[in-house]
DNA sequence: ATGCTAGGGGTGTTCA
DNA sequence: TGAACACCCCTAG
């Protein structure tokens, strides 16, 4: 016996641990006790510091001077203040726990025998079902776990007769009889070995995608049989008959589908035998003889025990460190936290809730001097064991005392589970299955699967899962960004190159080291929090009881699972014959035998969409300032498949998969009688419906609303999901057909709506697959609100269950793109709120510089202030933004990109090009574990000689710890952040705002104006170009330009050339029809020199703009300057020392334009003609035009080139720049 | 092992 | 040499 087996049993197993009321209660109010240690490293980060220095602010910390960075107050609790928060069991009562083997049983059964059981989740073995759940032990009062092992369920196979006998590749004339398939089918089994069966004939209907099984109800060969004969093959088929279905089908999917299992509940059961097997780590274990004995309980059955019981919940969290010279992962530190009798439905938080924690830590070589001592005398002691396989067999002796439902973790069954698999295996710890709850002897461990089965008996939620990742909104899912966001606690990250250092045994004090346990072990508290926070448990048990599958496979599977359990209850129970589970293998098979069908139904890879989706509108780009109403409609496709009875069995689709182009099938008749998925959700919604109904009761307590809002949530989830799942080619209830027909009808119906829209005279400027946005053209609340009732009646009217309605009201939006738009949303109440969509902000490859800079920008287009000032304001803040980055005043943080590898990095054919991979790789061969799907942090550097890179170059991402680590020389490439991160998203909120211009913008954040000069590329054009002012008239809008002098070369006499007065004014002018003619001398003009003259006057009014003079407002100073930017818009004093004024720019962008756009329409011969088509003067503008078109053409040449007309008809400042280098010379 | 399609925006390669 | 295309990632719905 070893030293290691020693210190685990010195640990009695029912022993109150100490360390269970280690924690002390709360102290209410009492500010969180920060040692001096945690403030002297909380330097690191950037987070924490901000934090301390609101909340205490004595505690002496280096504080960097403030940026000129606007950042929101972050209001979060340190981690160690929570730490000293939570609660410990209250009594000893609470914590004696039944050891195994000492629950009786006729403490358990009922009187009359039966069993209740609260079934959790199951093992099938060689076709027995071991169900495992909770029990009540009446001596204890007490829940504790048991298990039922379900003998006897049969395989049922369905078996399709031919009607006519086929032989020797094809049909014959020769009738099949019942005896003949009976006979052949009784050859078939007696090869495969299958001694006991029995079939008979039933009735079927069938209504799936194979169209070679005949639809609807027909005649079938029900075969039943043991399952421990051998399976059948799927695809089997005869000279009698074509089809076997159910060969395959699992003996789990068989006892909840013919006893209407559905999901985690009270099961009744009789016939129950106690079993002295051990064939589980339960306190108790039965065996039934007899599926047909387990009965969930009757809706209306009174005496039924109704709630969940409570469970025992385990959050474990783990820390390993690579050893290099093995390559292998060892577990350093584990930390068990346990919630006992947690009620799931309870809305209490856990750190409220009774808690105890087991901690374990070993060395790496030796542990610091002290650290033993500190582990008993902390007051929260933890075990400091002396090697791994001590730690490991402490850590299942802790999960075996406790026996625990649920274990919670983060990134467990990603990597954490599997070093830990990899350990127990390795170091052959003792009863290694005690992780899960099924007693193992072979220990495999699966490299490409999961191996979550080993845990079978305990749910799994795992914040990481992809069901959990769907619930909670986060970027990266990191625990530190979810711990911020979800908890308000800052928590704090730990290198993983740096683990070691806390190990260093050289150092004087345990004090570091100590440290880094408490980070472990307080993580296993933030997992649970977040996933009590998310509801996670509740949600996916409703979920469950929805679908009728296991808890686990909603807490770790895909939707597509829970889609597929749902059906075979509804199709089961109506006598269908349901599609058989396919594996990869099998289906490929299939389409070989069909002939060279190039699809590769296996390929997991997102290849090109199968068939065509929602339609997107072409969004009238621009900033709108009328309320725009978003009318939408509800959950769309579910509501479509209800209202034209979409279903396997209604549509009828083309047999022929070959065809060209796959035809969309038609609706099924209105007298067709309601499908089988029309019909459930209809029961979905309207169950949603009540639920909803009930929750508007005033009287309902918390706990109640929750509970009901988790219900009404699953409910639309589980409606939500049928669709998608039709068109998902791995589902066995997949219909590629019914899809296509369900979006085909979507497109109808949004296309319809906006006919609709139009023939009532309203603008559709957008809309994507379920929504129409509506110009009302109004700018009050109740006006559109009018507007927006009437509309949603006319479009109701149209359908009998489909529902449009007002999802919002926008005061003011900028639609850039498809999918891209921003607005400010406004609600009854008048209040307002921003609301963002698909633009870089939202995304995480954009990081927080950029985000900041574009909301800021954002908030400016979107305040409604007059443009002029909007482009000075952003401008201002763009050139400070610029200058602050350039100071290197803003923290690392700021610039962390996100980015998720869709595969494993070495797969990736072309590495190189790719930040996130090449980083991934860095990562990897530093021994961290990177794989598919991870979202990888990083930082774009400069390179090692020091230059920046024009675009973001893979090799020069770092990760984030690269850069902190000290010693580290990389730099932050501030140019490319400038560009990439801010100007790039800048820019694209900026398109169609007049006044802002791309060189402008660039030179404000210190780049290169040149190489962003306007592009000549024609599609813009197309553009349509919304702004206020495009809707006002030209005499309104040139009200302020300067007009155009000539000075005639004759009388050397100047006059004010107004063009064609084409808005008929007065009746003078000085175009005539032999060109140019002075007002004074009436001696005629040379064409060339107005043109020459215009260019001139172009260039004095761009040099003014340059020279960038602006004047101050404040009282008796009208200084003239032209430093400005760094302060802002404050008047520097120079006039008036005192001054309180705010400077403007004497001669801003939006001038400058105006008074090119004002020159180009002087000599615009078809706005002249557009305007006066239909007046008097027609005739005479179209003579005039024609007579002068050279001259005018020229001119209108000349301002266009200033006005880069095909460009977004902003001023190119490319060519400006080489100008004003000349006039300086 | 796995819901769907539409679409923008980035990088790199290919082909006229 | 430039557009056309493929691929990657992320988001909207
Ligand atoms: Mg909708
Ligand atoms: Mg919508």
């Amino acid at each position: 016996m070893d030293v290691d087996e020693v210190v685990v049993k010195s640990e009695p197993v029912d022993d109150d641990d100490e360390d269970e009321f280690a924690i002390k209660k709360p102290v209410a109010k009492q500010a969180p006790r920060v040692p001096a240690a945690a403030a002297r490293r909380r330097v690191v980060n950037a987070t924490a510091v901000k934090h301390e220095v609101k909340r205490e602010p004595d505690v002496d910390i280096e504080i960097k001077p403030a940026t000129r960075i606007e950042r929101k107050p972050v209001d979060r609790t340190h981690w160690q203040a929570v730490q000293e928060t939570l609660v410990a069991p209250k009594s000893d009562l609470d914590a004696v726990r039944v050891p195994q083997g000492s629950t009786k049983s006729e403490n358990v059964l009922e009187a009359d025998g039966s069993l209740r059981i609260f079934w959790l989740d199951f093992l099938e073995q060689e076709g027995v079902i071991h169900l495992v759940g909770k029990v009540l032990d009446r001596a204890s009062g007490k829940y504790v776990s048991a298990c039922v092992s379900i003998n006897g369920i049969q395989r049922n196979l369905f078996v399709k007769p031919r009607p006519t006998r086929f032989s020797g590749g094809r049909e014959t004339d020769i009738e099949v009889t019942k005896a003949d398939v009976y006979q052949e089918f009784d050859n078939i089994r007696n090869k495969h070995g299958i001694e006991e069966w029995r079939a008979k004939f039933v009735n079927r209907k069938y209504a799936f995608e194979d169209h070679t099984v005949e639809h609807g109800d027909s005649e079938w060969m029900k075969v039943v049989y043991p399952f421990d004969q051998p399976e059948i093959p799927v695809g089997t088929s005869g000279a009698t008959f074509s089809h076997v279905f159910g060969a395959n089908t699992s003996a789990f999917e068989l006892l909840v589908l013919k006893r209407r299992i559905m999901g985690p509940c009270w099961l009744d059961i009789k016939g129950a035998e106690v079993s002295t097997k051990a064939t589980s780590w339960c306190k108790i274990e039965f065996t039934v003889s007899d599926p047909k004995n387990v009965n969930p309980f009757k809706d209306d059955d009174e005496t039924a025990p109704k709630d969940t019981p409570p469970l025992t919940m385990m959050s474990i969290s783990l820390r390993t460190i690579v050893n290099h010279r093995e390559n292998k992962t060892e577990i350093l530190v584990a930390s068990v936290r346990t919630w006992e009798g947690v009620n799931i439905e309870d809305p209490t938080p856990p750190e409220k809730q009774p808690s105890s924690v087991t901690t374990i830590v070993r060395p790496i070589e030796k542990f610091p001097p002290g650290l033993e001592q500190r582990a008993r005398s902390e007051r929260s002691p933890f075990q400091a064991v002396k090697a791994e396989r001590a730690l490991l067999n402490s850590l299942l002796a802790t999960i075996g005392r406790l026996d625990p439902d649920v274990i919670v973790g983060h990134n467990f069954l990603g990597s954490g589970f599997e070093a830990l698999l990899y350990r127990l295996k390795e170091l052959k710890a003792d009863q290694w299955s005690r992780i899960g709850r099924f007693r193992r002897k072979g220990f495999t461990i699966s490299k490409a699967g999961s191996n979550v089965r080993l845990m079978a008996g305990r749910l799994v939620a795992d914040l990481s899962s992809d069901a959990a990742k769907g619930m909670i909104s986060s970027t990266t899912w990191s625990l530190t960004e979810m711990v911020g966001t979800h908890l308000k606690v800052t928590r704090e990250d730990v290198d993983p190159e740096d683990t070691h250092t806390f190990f260093d045994h050289t150092l004087s004090t345990p004090d570091k080291l100590i440290q880094f346990i408490r980070l472990c072990e307080i993580d296993a508290y933030f997992q649970m929090a977040i996933s009590s926070r998310v509801q996670m448990l509740p949600l996916t048990k409703q979920l469950t009881n929805l679908a009728g599958n296991s808890w686990n496979l909603t807490l770790n599977g895909g939707r597509a699972v829970r889609n597929e359990f749902i059906l075979l209850h509804e199709f089961h129970r109506l006598k269908y014959v349901c599609p058989d589970k396919m594996f990869n293998k099998q289906k490929i098979k299939i389409v070989n035998e069909q002939g060279e069908e190039e699809e590769v139904v296996a390929g997991h890879k997102r290849g090109k969409a199968k068939y065509a989706g929602g339609l997107v509108f072409e969004p009238k780009r621009g900033l709108w300032d009328t309320y725009i109403l978003v009318m939408d409609f509800n959950s769309l496709y579910p509501s479509i498949i209800q209202e034209y009875n979409i279903d396997f069995t209604t549509v009828e689709r083309e047999e022929d998969e070959n065809a060209e182009e796959e035809k969309i099938p038609d609706v099924p008749p209105s007298d067709m009688q309601q499908g089988i998925l029309p019909r459930l959700i209809a029961t979905l919604v309207n169950r949603r419906r009540q639920v909803k109904g009930l929750m508007k009761d005033k009287s309902a307590s918390p706990a109640k609303l929750s509970q009901w809002d988790i219900k009404q949530q699953a409910l639309k989830l589980t409606a939500n999901s049928m669709y998608g799942c039709l068109g998902f080619s791995g589902s066995r209830f997949a219909s590629r057909p019914l899809a296509a027909l369900t979006t085909f009808k979507g497109r109808e119906i949004l296309t319809h709506t906006r006919e609709l829209a139009e023939s009532l005279q309203l603008d559709v400027v957008y809309g994507d697959t379920d929504s129409v946005f509506v110009n009302s053209n109004v700018t009050t609340y109740p006006e559109a609100l009018k507007i927006a009732n009437e509309f949603k009646k006319l479009v109701n009217e149209r359908y009998k269950l489909l529902e449009i309605d007002l999802d919002a009201t926008f005061e003011r939006v900028l639609l850039l793109n498809k999918k891209k738009y921003a607005a400010v949303k406004i609600d009854e109440a008048g209040s307002r709120s921003t609301e963002v969509k698909g633009l870089d902000m939202k995304r995480r490859e954009f990081s927080k510089l950029s985000k900041d800079a574009s909301a800021t920008v954002l908030k400016e287009i979107l305040s409604g202030d007059a443009t002029e000032n909007v482009v000075n304001k952003i401008h201002e803040y763009l050139t400070s933004l610029g200058e602050t980055v350039r100071s290197g005043e803003v923290p690392i943080e700021d610039f962390i990109i996100f980015k998720r590898l869709g595969k494993n990095p070495e797969d990736y054919p072309d590495k190189k090009s790719q930040p996130h991979v090449q980083v991934a790789l860095r990562m990897k061969a530093k021994g961290t574990a990177v794989r598919a799907h991870d979202v990888i942090p990083y930082v774009l550097c400069l390179g090692l000689d020091g230059k920046t890179a024009r675009s973001a170059q893979a090799d020069r991402a770092y990760h984030p710890d690269d850069l902190r680590r000290s010693g580290s020389e990389l730099k932050v490439d501030y140019d490319l952040y400038l560009d990439s991160q801010v100007l790039q998203p800048v820019l694209r909120l900026c398109e169609s705002i007049e006044g802002t211009e791309r060189a402008r913008l660039a030179e404000c954040l210190g780049l290169d104006p040149a190489r962003y000069t306007s592009s000549s590329g024609n599609e813009m054009q197309e553009r349509a170009f919304f702004t206020f002012e495009s809707q006002i008239t030209d005499k309104e809008r040139f009200k302020d330009a300067s007009p155009l002098t000539v000075r005639c070369p004759s009388c050397e006499g100047t006059f004010t050339f107004d063009g064609m007065q084409a808005d008929g004014t007065d009746g003078v002018t000085v175009l005539r029809h032999k060109g140019v003619q002075c007002a004074l001398c009436d001696a005629p003009v040379h064409p060339a020199s107005v043109a020459i003259q215009m260019e001139t006057q172009i260039r004095s009014y761009i040099s003014k703009y340059y020279l960038g003079w602006t004047v101050c407002d404040g009282d008796g100073c009208n200084a003239r300057t032209r430093s400005m930017g760094v302060y802002g818009r404050r008047c520097l004093g120079f006039v008036k020392p005192d001054c309180k004024g705010t400077v403007h720019p004497e001669y801003t962008d939006l001038q400058l334009y105006n008074q090119l756009l004002y020159f180009r329409h002087l000599f615009d011969a078809d706005k002249a003609l557009s305007t006066t088509r239909g007046s008097a003067r027609f005739d005479e503008v179209r003579t005039l035009t024609q007579a002068n078109a050279k001259l005018l053409a020229d001119c209108v040449g000349v301002a266009d080139k200033y006005l880069d007309r095909n460009g977004r008809r902003y001023v190119d400042l490319g060519s400006l720049f080489g100008f004003m280098e000349r006039i300086r010379l």
